[in-house]
DNA sequence: GGCTTATGTTCTACGGCAGAACAAAACCCG
DNA sequence: CGGGTTTTGTTCTGCCGTAGAACATAAGCC
C-alpha cells in the first residue's frame, strides 16, 4: 500500500492503494479484463472490484469497451481498457535531433514529430525554444479531448533529479542548464517537462511496451550508442537511479587505464572504443556514416571497419563483464547506434563475458538489440509521465 | 502497505502495515518513545497508536520501560523499547575462522563465540558440523526466555538465494553445497540458517547499527578485504542483490585486461591487486601477516610494502571509478583487511576517483574505514533474520 | 491544593472492504 | 422457443480498523 514514508495507513490509503492496483492490473493485461477478471486477479470481491473500476471509469483512467457475445455460457463481460483520452508529452534533445511525441495510456503514439539538426555546441535557450515550437505545433494537431497529464524531456547528460538542473551534457556542450525553465514558456497549457537522462528513458521503452505493460525483459543493462555511450541498469522493470539519480554511466567504465583520454577526465573509457565517433574514427569513415553502412562494410570484409568492431567488442566485453559482476544483470540490450551493430558485436562480446563473468556458468550473459526506434528517449519521457498516473490514480480523479 | 504482490489491500493489511510501522518507528528511534510519540511520528491518533503498541507489547516485540519523572508538567510517559527477549543467531564461515553470535532486537550481542582455524580446502560437512557444535555450545548459555526468531549464515561466495545453494566459494574451495542442510542437524531447536554472501551481510552492519536503526551512511559501496575481495552496494540502506542475488562482486571488476589471471577465469581483477594475498605477495611478506603490520611497514617506509599499497591504490582508483559511475554511489567503505589500510590507501584512491568519476565535481567520492569488527558477517546474518520480524511483525504475534 | 499540561484509555462514528443475495444477459438443449 | 445453466454485474448488510472526541490519570507549578 502506498503511504507517505513513515505515515500510518488508513481507509483512504486502502482506497488509493486498491485503485492503483486495479489500474495497474488492467494496464498490464495483454487482453481487456472484465470486472470479474479484475476481482479474480486482485483477490478482492466482485463488489469491491466493480466499485473501484467504476471510479476509474468515471475519471477517464479506464474505458469500457463494447460487449461482445461470449464464447461460452454466462453473462457477457464488459471489457476494460486503459483510458484512451489520457496522454503525456515526451520530448528529446539529442546531438542530432529534436523530437516530440504524445502517447496515451494504452501506449499508442497519438502524435509525433522528429526534426534533424546539429545541436552540438548549440545555445540551450535557442534549441529549447525551437523544441517548444515543434511541440506546440504537434499539440495543435492533437484531439481536444485528450487530457495531457504531464511531460518529460530526455537529455544526453547528467540530470539532477532533485532540482531539474542539467549538470552536464558533454555531447551538446551544455552545463548547468535549467531546461524546463527555458522550455516551459514555449509550451502551451502550463506544461513543465521533467528532465531526465536519455539512456534511462530509452531503457524504459524496453522495460515497458505501454504504460504498466512489462516488456519481454525486466532485468537488463541498456547501452545507448550515441556520439558517446549512455547507459542504464534496469532491475525488476525499474531503472536504477543511484543516490543522486546519476547512475548508469556505462560509457565511463574504464576498460584500459592506459587508454586514450576521455572528455570526462578519465582515460580508457568504454565510449572511447565503442562510442559512435570512436568507432567511425577507428574505421576511417566520416562521422555521419549511418550504422547500417558501417555494418555493411564490416560484413563485406573491409579491414578498417572489421578492426574497429573487433576493438569495440573487446572493450565491451571487458567493461561489461565488470558491470555484470557488480550488478548481477547478465542481459545486455544495445540501443541507438550499437543496436544496428549487435549481430556483428555479439560473438566476441558474449565470449568475453562468458569467460570474465563470475556467474556465467550458471547464467550465461547475452547481448541483444533493442528494437530500432528513433528518439526512444522521447517515448520514455512520455511513459514516465504516464507512470505517475498509474502510481497514484487518485490524484487524477475529481 | 505490505500486500502480497498484486493482491488488494484490506483491513487486515491495514493492521499489519501499521503494526510494522509502529515497530519500525520505535526501533529506529535514538531514544525510547511513548505511545503519544509514536502517534505523533506515524500520523495516527493516540488511540490507534496505543492499540497497536499494546499488541506489540503483548507479543514481546516491544517492551515497556520504567516510567521516570518527566522534566516537564504532564503525565509521565511510558518508554517503549524493542523487545529484549527476541533474538536471532548469526553464523559465519570464513577462510580463517568460524563464528556464532546472538543479537537481540535492540541490537545487543547476547552471546558470541569466534574460533580461529584454517578452512581453505576443508570438507564442507566437517566444517559445518564444527560450526554447529560451536553454535550449540553458545546457545546453551543463552537465557531461556530469549526467543530465537531465525538464523543466518555468512559465506564467502556466491549464494543462490532462491534455493539456498552455495554455488561457489573460491576461498574455501567449496562448490554446489547446501550449507543449511549440512548445518541444521547440528543445531538445536529446528533452526535452519539462511545462507548469504559475507560481504552483503557485513555491509548490512554498516547500514544498520541495530535492527531498524540506520547507520551513519545509507548509500555506500562496501569492500570486504579477505583473501580476495568481496563487495556490496547499498542504496537507501538496502543491499543491492541483482537479479539472482549475486550482485556486488567488486573484486572481479577488471582494472587491466592485460593483468594477471584470476581464479574466476578473467584477468586483471581488482582482487589481484588489492586482495590480502595479492597485497602481501607484492610486499614480500608471509600470507598471514596482520594488516596492522603491513600498514606499519608501509608507514615506516619499507619500499616493498609501500609499492604494494601504491599498486593496490591505483587498482582501487580505476576499478571503483567505473563502479561509482555506474551505480552513482560515491562513498566507499573499506572493511576486513582493507579497513585497517584505509588511511594509507585514501589519498591516492580519492585522487583517482576525483579525476575519473563523472559526477565528482558535484559530489566528491570518499574512502572510509568500517569499524573493525571480527566476523561482521555473523552480525549481519543475525540482523537480517531480525529484519524479518520488523518487516512483518504479525507473523510473530500469537 | 487547585490549576495546568501531557499521556493514556474509553467510546462512538465512519470509510472501505468482504460476502451473500439478487438481477441481468448471455448460451445450451430438448 | 422456453426453461435451465452459467457467468457477470449490482445491491445490501456486516465487520474491521481507523479517526476523533471525551474522559481519566499522573505528573509539575505556583
Amino acid at each position: 500500500m502506498r503511504t507517505t514514508e513513515g505515515t500510518g495507513a488508513r481507509q483512504s490509503t486502502l482506497r488509493s492503494s486498491n485503485l492503483a492496483l486495479v489500474l495497474r492490473t488492467v494496464c498490464a493485461a495483454a487482453q481487456p479484463l472484465s470486472r470479474a477478471d479484475v476481482a479474480g486477479r486482485t483477490g478482492s470481491t466482485r463488489a469491491t472490484a466493480a466499485r473501484l473500476v467504476d471510479e476509474l471509469v468515471a475519471g477517464g483512467l479506464l474505458d469500457e469497451g463494447e460487449r461482445v457475445a461470449p464464447p461460452r455460457r454466462g453473462r457477457p463481460a464488459t471489457p476494460l481498457l486503459p483510458g484512451g483520452r489520457i496522454g503525456a508529452l515526451g520530448l528529446q534533445v539529442d546531438a542530432g535531433l529534436l523530437a516530440a511525441r504524445v502517447l496515451d495510456l494504452r501506449g499508442r503514439v497519438v502524435a509525433e514529430s522528429v526534426e534533424d539538426g546539429d545541436f552540438v555546441g548549440s545555445d540551450p535557450a535557442a534549441t529549447l525554444r525551437r523544441l517548444g515550437a515543434l511541440a506546440t505545433e504537434l499539440l495543435a494537431g492533437v484531439p481536444g479531448q485528450l487530457r495531457l497529464v504531464g511531460a518529460g524531456l530526455a537529455l544526453p547528460g547528467i540530470v539532477s533529479v532533485a532540482d531539474g538542473v542539467l549538470l552536464r551534457a558533454p555531447n551538446l556542450g551544455w552545463s548547468d542548464v535549467r531546461p524546463a525553465d527555458l522550455l516551459a514558456p514555449h509550451l502551451p497549457g502550463g506544461l513543465h517537462p521533467t528532465p531526465g537522462n536519455e539512456a534511462d528513458l530509452a531503457a524504459r521503452t524496453v522495460a515497458e511496451i505501454a504504460p504498466g505493460r512489462p516488456g519481454e525483459r525486466r532485468d537488463f543493462l541498456y547501452l545507448s550508442g550515441q556520439i558517446g555511450i549512455g547507459g542504464a541498469a534496469v532491475l525488476a522493470g525499474q531503472v536504477m537511479t543511484g543516490s543522486a539519480g546519476w547512475a548508469g554511466e556505462l560509457g565511463h567504465v574504464c576498460v584500459d587505464p592506459g587508454g586514450p583520454p576521455c572528455r570526462c577526465g578519465s582515460t580508457g573509457c568504454l565510449e572511447q572504443y565503442a562510442g559512435r565517433h570512436a568507432l567511425l574514427t577507428a574505421a576511417g569513415l566520416p562521422l555521419d556514416t549511418p550504422s547500417a553502412e558501417l555494418a555493411a562494410r564490416a560484413a563485406a570484409g573491409e579491414p578498417g571497419a572489421g578492426r574497429a568492431l573487433e576493438t569495440a567488442a573487446g572493450a565491451l566485453g571487458v567493461g561489461l563483464a565488470g558491470v555484470v559482476n557488480v550488478l548481477d544483470i547478465p542481459t545486455v540490450v544495445l540501443g541507438g547506434y550499437l543496436g544496428a551493430l549487435a549481430d556483428l558485436l555479439r560473438p566476441e562480446v558474449e565470449a568475453l563475458l562468458a569467460r570474465r563473468v563470475l556467474s556465467a556458468r550458471w547464467r550465461r550473459p547475452t547481448i541483444e538489440a533493442a528494437t530500432a526506434a528513433p528518439a526512444a528517449g522521447a517515448t520514455g519521457a512520455a511513459l514516465r509521465a504516464l507512470a505517475d498516473v498509474l502510481a497514484d490514480p487518485v490524484r487524477w480523479l475529481h
